[in-house]
DNA sequence: AAAATCAATCGACAAAACCGATTTAGAAAT
DNA sequence: ATTTCTAAATCGGTTTTGTCGATTGATTTT
């Protein structure tokens, strides 16, 4: 039993005639009736009388009629389905990102929902670490995050920007007109850190060893706008890529001094793995409205 | 598409794993490997991500097999309700007679149904032509009447049983002991006979006149229970078959005289249609249980 | 580094889908 | 009744395609 063989039945069925029915499915009468004999043979069952030269159903015809279409509907449906799924009307995204990013995903989130609504989105906020274990796991389509110390051979990368490490202080601060400042300074002030699976707590804790400097980390915490919270208190100050207070008007950052003093944002994505539809246009979308 | 492609979707689906799955369905992988090919091109996305020689199934693949599961269930469906058509554990059947072999069509029901009581059953009780012309219209897939006057080519027939035309009377009739009577004893009696539609009387009527006489006829009515009811008060006689009144205890059957005096039972059906298996089974059981 | 595993690909073959022509037989027209 | 017309079945031959075995290329395991 084969889909084209059930819609050749149906087709005779609706016309009750071998010949036309044929015609109408662009195929030689002496083809549907071989396709039609071949299919009784398999059901054990004829499903036309042949009275003469016109042709009837019989009981089990009309019966089996009905699972045909609906065989031949859901067929249908799925294919309907995967059009769907591949003009944006339907299908799931999920997005991981670090905190630090989020200001580039809400942006391309709001202008590509606008654009495609049917589409559902996940978005997972956590560390590189968790996300690119996440991404390992098939359980999201694409992580927004900083460079990695270690690249790995089966994902892909793409580079979006970089963004200045700057100490981030309250607006109010006494540090509000210098245009740099160096690590050195920053060890003397007292500092409020995003806990250590963060990469970018990672990234600067390696430069302070390496210049034998010991910062005054009195908190550590793995929540950034808690964290963003104790900052404008002007009490503390931490280190943040600039790009993370993007939005953030009671805060403000000042680059820090020395080279490689900066981070670039990338998406990381599967190499091997088929890229949704959706996932692309997405993208597309956040890429052209960086700036 | 075909279902044969959706199997071995779903089977590859289900393994997760091409050389396994062909193995499963017996064909080999390269096979499989084709056909899988095949239908994802004809659906314009894939529904398989090849990450080294490990598959998982992409989101469309995952959307599809839920309707390619649905389409082969719904063509098992089919095939499933035509075994039961063939097993009798469904199907209609619709059986004219005509009122004079009403017992036998019930005796048949009766047994038929205490062995295959799922089996449906239209019983239509009508004149020889009105069942004929539904037999004609496909409306019946058998009828139960006396021989037709004129037999038409694209009909079955099959011979039952014969039975006398006969006087009907009261039991409390001072005929009670005639073995025999002859149609000139009869046309001297008030009668009441089935109206003119029904084979049985257009019979007498015929034999009536090659013998020149002319019967009494005070009553013609087209409901025979009614008949019954009427003949029963004593005050008129009526002319069937014997068999007619085969249950009825309160009249009596005195056989008429002279050739030809007799008709026979029949099975009529359309001979180029399919004949349903329950339709074959319930007149196998009528036939046994005829005497 | 070697062996094993798995999907993709290639060429060959067999099955089957398909067609055109013919046959058969019922229906319609003469 | 006879002829004509029409529709389904059947027959051979052609093309398509489903299938296989062998091989390749790439990845994982040993």
């Amino acid at each position: 039993m084969e889909l084209r063989q059930l819609k050749y039945f149906l087709k005779a069925k609706e016309l009750l005639n071998f010949t036309e029915a044929a015609a109408a499915l662009y195929i030689s009468q002496s083809t549907l009736s071989q396709q039609i004999k071949q299919l009784e043979d398999e059901l054990q069952v004829p499903l036309f009388n042949r009275i003469g030269k016109r042709i009837t159903l019989t009981e089990a015809g009309d019966l089996f009629a009905v699972y045909a279409q609906q065989s031949i509907n859901k067929a249908a449906d799925g294919l309907e389905l995967l059009k769907d799924l591949n003009n944006l009307e339907t299908g799931k995204v999920a997005i991981g990102v670090t905190y630090a990013l989020r200001h580039v995903v809400i942006k391309a989130l709001i202008l590509f929902s606008s654009e495609y609504p049917k589409i559902q989105f996940e978005i997972i906020f956590g560390t590189s670490q968790e996300l690119i274990q996440k991404l390992n796991h098939f359980q999201l389509d694409v992580i927004l995050t900083f460079e990695e110390i270690a690249s790995e051979a089966h994902f892909k990368y793409l580079e979006l920007f970089t963004s200045p490490m700057a100490l981030v202080t309250s607006s109010e601060t006494s540090l509000k007109n210098k245009k740099t400042i160096s690590l050195e300074e920053i060890s003397t002030l007292p500092l409020a850190m995003p806990a250590g699976g963060f990469s970018t707590t990672q990234f600067i804790s390696k430069a302070f060893e390496k210049s034998n400097l010991y910062p005054k980390i009195t908190i550590e915490i793995n929540d950034i706008p808690t964290l963003l919270e104790l900052i404008k208190t002007g009490k503390w100050h931490t280190i943040l890529t600039k790009t993370t207070i993007e939005n953030e008007k009671d805060l403000h950052a000042i680059p820090i001094k020395g080279k490689n003093m900066t981070r670039t944002a990338m998406l990381i994505s599967l190499k091997e793995v088929y890229e949704k539809k959706a996932v692309t246009a997405f993208l597309k979308i956040l890429i052209a409205n960086l700036k």
